[in-house]
DNA sequence: CCTGCCGCCTGCGCGC
DNA sequence: TGCGCGCAGGCGGCAG
């Protein structure tokens, strides 16, 4: 569930089942959900087995579970979820890593259809796993720094969306909640970041959080099962979303009809009135 | 350095 | 009905 807000109801799932427990062993059933753990599936189940699990941290759209000085980090890439039930269920089709606990109660299991999420063990990281090092702070967090941001963007010389996509300029974006918000901001997705005003920033950081907001609230986005919280529900966020995945229907602002543009082997979504198409591809 | 493009996967819905 | 294609909430690595 790849986006911030996603990411982020599944971490207080992950806060309330699991802190305070003790893994008892991880059967790793798929050899890609570690391909980070260099030393292979065994080492990276001896060295989960028997610690216990002192919280759920984020980062963007990394999870991470402090064990001591270390972590047990995650990635839930397009369709990873991360599943706490009865130890008895039946084991499903893409179950990847599988965690028992000694207490006997509930077990999590890694579930990732496309196999792009992964799990790793990393040495020292339970402050900050110094393998995301390199991702930003997002935009709700307290470290996250407007000036910074706003200097970055107008040194960069690349569309506005691509910026915004960008995990290591600001986390926790995605293609949903970056196609909306630049609606929300009234911004088109190839906008050049050095053109961007001082005003049309801070309009943009605006829209960014208020939408990332609205959705944590809503729990989510999820158009069908693959997007789901610890214990399986969706969200509602879908429900409200303005442009994406709206080929053709009303804009809630204005009526036009809503546009999809080709981007990066994916798709842009936006109004063709409220965000139009910068003049000669640079404003 | 920086920016943009490609590949990694599975499954679904669509048109032929 | 079957098959191929395009598409899907991501990221790292690499070429230019």
């Amino acid at each position: 569930m790849p986006e911030l807000p996603e990411v982020e109801i599944v971490r207080r799932g992950l806060q309330q089942y699991v802190t305070g427990r003790t893994i008892e062993a991880v059967r790793v059933l798929h050899p890609r959900a570690v391909r980070w753990h260099a030393a292979g599936a065994d080492d990276f189940a001896a060295a989960i087995a028997g610690r216990r699990i002192a919280g759920a941290r984020r980062r963007g759209k990394y999870l991470w579970l402090p064990v001591g000085e270390d972590a047990l980090l995650a990635h839930l890439g397009m369709s990873g979820q991360l599943l706490i039930g009865d130890p008895g269920r039946p084991l499903s089709a893409h179950v990847r890593a599988w965690f028992t606990f000694t207490d006997a109660g509930p077990d999590l299991r890694f579930t990732d259809q496309r196999t792009f999420g992964h799990l790793c063990f990393v040495p020292g990281g339970a402050e900050l796993p110094g393998t995301i090092a390199h991702i930003a702070p997002d935009p709700l967090e307290p470290a996250f720094d407007d000036g910074a941001f706003a200097a970055a963007l107008r040194r960069r010389r690349s569309g506005i969306k691509r910026a915004l996509l960008d995990q290591s300029l600001v986390s926790g974006i995605g293609n949903i909640y970056a196609d909306e918000s630049l609606w929300r901001a009234g911004l088109h997705w190839a906008r050049r970041t050095e053109t961007l005003r001082p005003a049309e920033i801070t309009r943009l950081l605006r829209a960014v959080r208020e939408v990332l907001a609205d959705a944590l609230v809503a729990g989510g986005t999820s158009f069908d099962s693959l997007y789901v919280n610890v214990n399986g529900e969706s969200g509602y966020f879908s429900r409200r979303l303005a442009v994406y995945g709206r080929a053709g229907s009303p804009c809630p602002r204005c009526g036009t009809a809503v546009r999809r543009d080709a981007f990066m082997n994916r798709s842009a979504y936006s109004c063709p009135r409220c965000q139009p198409r910068p003049r000669h591809g640079c404003w």
